[in-house]
RNA sequence: CGCGGGGUAGAGCAGUCUGGUAGCUCGUCGGGCUCAUAACCCGGAGGUCAUGUGGUUCAAAUCCCUUCCCCGCAA
């Protein structure tokens, strides 16, 4: 089957990888977003997408838009019969939805119609939810509103953070997809229309969303330096102002009366931990990124000499 | 040339402004104490202070310059 895959982030290419990997597949050309100047010295980074496709020989496409006729060429000659589409992060317009035979099918990073959107994964484990999936489904014209073809739960683990929980995704992604072709070939897919009934949507991660705010309670601060675990990171401030990302940590029970964001403890021996003081109960700090280091432990930060008892940080 | 921080013992840091025999908290190794211990005590090993036959100097981790590498912010 030709096939052309959309798609741009890590868990996309995992997802190119399973359907390439796959019997009877051919994927004629990949479509990914623009490479775009990033990080120190606005260097060109191109996406994982787009890596694996050039070291595998496959022919790359990164039109800034496919609106307006722009990628209509470039269509035709490909000819794909089913367009494969993974966090590809553009809108497609209804002319190439419509235009290959078997249509364009979506993997989404979450149980639809729930999360609907950019940021399903983070939002999910944001909101403290158990479980989650990768959704299979036909795309039209609204975001992410397409008919179902199949749901595929995913369980998220009290230890996962965004990282290891897309990392199974992912997998899970690939391994839809393969299904989904499958079911094609054989003329048993089917489509059902989403529920209304609780649709939500996950929007983008914004800077504002990564500020740990020690009001809140542990629970949910845990929660948010999960969801933003390893990128890009839930943060707050020390003392001297200058900010600190938070890797890893888990609620604690505490009924003292100190201000949130007060240090209550900083234990330097082995891997060590902080306290923090939150709305409701602490946060007992495993892992941080002060500016301008790597990730280390939070033995490592009290070790040296970085947070003493009754420090506040957050403010 | 987007802004900025950093490279000192296995780890995290101090020392650099005000040049003058390399220090702290850990880890590690050995010994002691203890019913016992990740606790405590004593002792030891471990560093060409990123790079350069570089510059200045009586003397450079420290001041000046080169190159390489790491990271935060902003996009």
């Amino acid at each position: 089957m030709r096939i052309l895959f959309m798609g741009t982030p890590e868990l996309a290419a995992v997802t190119l990888r399973a359907i390439d990997e796959k019997e009877g597949t051919e994927i004629v050309g990949v479509v990914t977003r623009p490479d775009k100047p990033k990080g120190r010295g606005m260097k060109m980074l191109a996406s994982p997408v787009k890596e694996y496709a050039e070291a595998h020989g496959i022919p790359v496409y990164q039109p800034k838009t496919l609106r307006g006729g722009a990628f209509d060429e470039d269509l035709r000659a490909l000819d794909p019969e089913l367009i494969v589409v993974a966090a590809y992060g553009n809108i497609l317009p209804h002319e190439v939805l419509v235009y290959p035979k078997y249509g364009c099918v979506n993997a989404h990073g979450s149980l639809l119609p729930k999360y609907r959107g950019a940021s399903p994964i983070q939002r999910a484990i944001l909101d403290g939810e158990r479980e989650t999936g990768i959704t299979a489904m036909y795309m039209d014209d609204g975001l992410d509103t397409g008919d179902i073809i199949e749901k595929y739960p995913c369980p998220i683990l009290e230890t996962d953070d965004c990282g290891t929980l897309t990392e199974r995704l992912a997998k899970l992604a690939g391994e839809a997809m393969c299904d989904v072709i499958d079911r094609i070939e054989a003329g048993t897919v089917t489509r059902t229309p989403q529920p209304e009934e609780g649709a939500s949507y996950a929007a983008k991660i914004e800077k504002e969303d990564t500020v740990l705010d020690f009001g809140e309670s542990a629970r949910d601060l845990v929660n948010r330096i999960r969801a933003l675990h390893p990128s890009p990171c839930a943060a707050t401030t020390l003392p001297d102002g200058s900010p600190l990302k938070i890797t890893a940590a888990r609620a604690v029970d505490d009924d003292s009366d100190a201000e949130p964001g007060t240090i209550l403890a900083a234990d330097g021996k082995g891997t060590g931990g902080i306290t923090v003081r939150c709305g409701e109960g602490a946060l007992f700090v495993t892992g941080l990124i002060p500016a301008g280091k790597k990730n280390m432990t939070a033995g490592d930060f009290v070790r040296g000499r970085r947070v003493s008892p009754g420090d506040r940080w957050g403010i």
